[in-house]
DNA sequence: AGACGCTCCTGCATGC
DNA sequence: TGCATGCAGGAGCGTC
């Protein structure tokens, strides 16, 4: 599952392999593939085609590539006479959800009409230069969309409640996703404040997107048990410092998968690094019911709540007392 | 507003 | 052997 260091992984393949390319034609699956963009597929294909990749942006698990209009010339390449006009692409972005299986993958091959499509190819950008990106999504949980670019309220530091606050703009869809933990402009004390605010548990507050994002079921587990804090317990009434080492060790903890993703792409593979490669072996709970703990030697055990399963060393992480108050 | 259950989807593992 | 069932999960959406 891709999580903020799969997909930084990701963007920093498509900043290395895309950025700089101009887009010759787009082609998408199907409807499914394009719902989260505004006109469907077909609007889509228009809108990529002759556009020219100005940068791979990331906030959380969305990433995205800025585009700007291949000056001059519309319809770059036959895609036909378009009835209608090429949607102004230059205050837009392509946006990419890889949601649980989706990867991008960037050929090389000269002769993009050649190749093979792969099972479960969901878009095709074919670019000028013969090259090729696919978005390749087994479970479909992911999406692409041509989406414009907003300005995103600055907070700065001091400002409160601005989940939001990166970089100038991003797309309209990922406004409302706050910094992430890698975020260098992250106000860590002031998360800490808006954590203890919610009335909810730590590990859902973690998997909240609004609140700050990045980390997904893998490293949220591995964060708590990092932390020694079980998944379950309240928000409220939680010391900050306790609130403050669960956030570090979620950032500790993505760092150091970032490491591992990073090195495991190639020139041609934008790789997807989920669970199942390299950094699993560095897992200490996710996955690993009935495995001892990797610091106290007791059985990892696996909880389900909320329809999602959770991975705590029993002894490491002691559950809340069952009735509160 | 915030909290939370439900839903989308496919491939694989498990069970009978 | 073959079919049915369950499970995995991000995040939008509806409901309270």
């Amino acid at each position: 599952m891709p999580e903020l260091p799969e997909v930084e992984t990701v963007r920093a393949g498509l900043e290395a392999h895309v950025v700089g390319r101009t887009i010759a034609s787009a082609r998408v699956g199907g409807a499914r593939a394009a719902r989260r963009s505004l006109g469907g597929a077909r609007h889509l294909e228009e809108g990529l085609a002759g556009a020219h990749v100005a940068a791979a942006v990331r906030r959380g698990k969305f990433v995205w590539l800025t585009l700007a209009d291949a000056d001059g010339t519309d319809g770059a390449t036959g895609t036909g006479a378009a009835p209608h006009p090429a949607p102004d692409v230059d205050r837009s972005a392509l946006l990419f959800h890889l949601g649980m299986s989706g990867q991008l993958l960037v050929r090389g091959a000269p002769d993009a009409v050649d190749l093979p499509q792969p099972r479960h190819l969901a878009a095709r950008l074919s670019f000028t230069d013969g090259g090729v990106l696919d978005f390749v999504d087994q479970r479909t949980f992911g999406y692409l969309a041509l989406d414009p670019l907003v300005p995103t309220a600055d907070g700065g530091p001091g400002g409160d409640a601005g989940s939001g606050t990166a970089g100038p703009e991003v797309p309209a869809q990922v406004a409302h996703i706050a910094r992430d933990l890698l975020d260098p402009t992250l106000d860590l004390a002031a998360l800490v404040r808006r954590f203890r605010l919610r009335r909810t548990t730590i590990k859902r507050a973690l998997l909240d997107q609004t609140l700050a994002s990045g980390v997904g079921n893998i490293y949220a587990d591995e964060a708590l048990w990092r932390a020694k804090v079980h998944p379950e317990r309240a928000l409220a009434g939680m010391a900050p410092a306790t609130v403050r080492r669960v956030l570090e060790r979620a950032a500790e903890v993505m760092r150091q998968a970032l490491v591992q993703g990073g090195t495991s792409f190639d020139a041609l593979y934008v790789n997807v690094n989920g669970a199942s490669g390299y950094f699993d072996r560095s897992l200490a709970v996710y996955g690993q019911q009935g495995r001892p703990c990797p610091r106290c030697e007791a059985r990892i055990a696996r909880l389900v709540f909320a329809n999602r399963s959770s991975h705590v060393c029993p002894r490491c992480q002691r559950a809340p007392s069952p009735t509160p108050r």
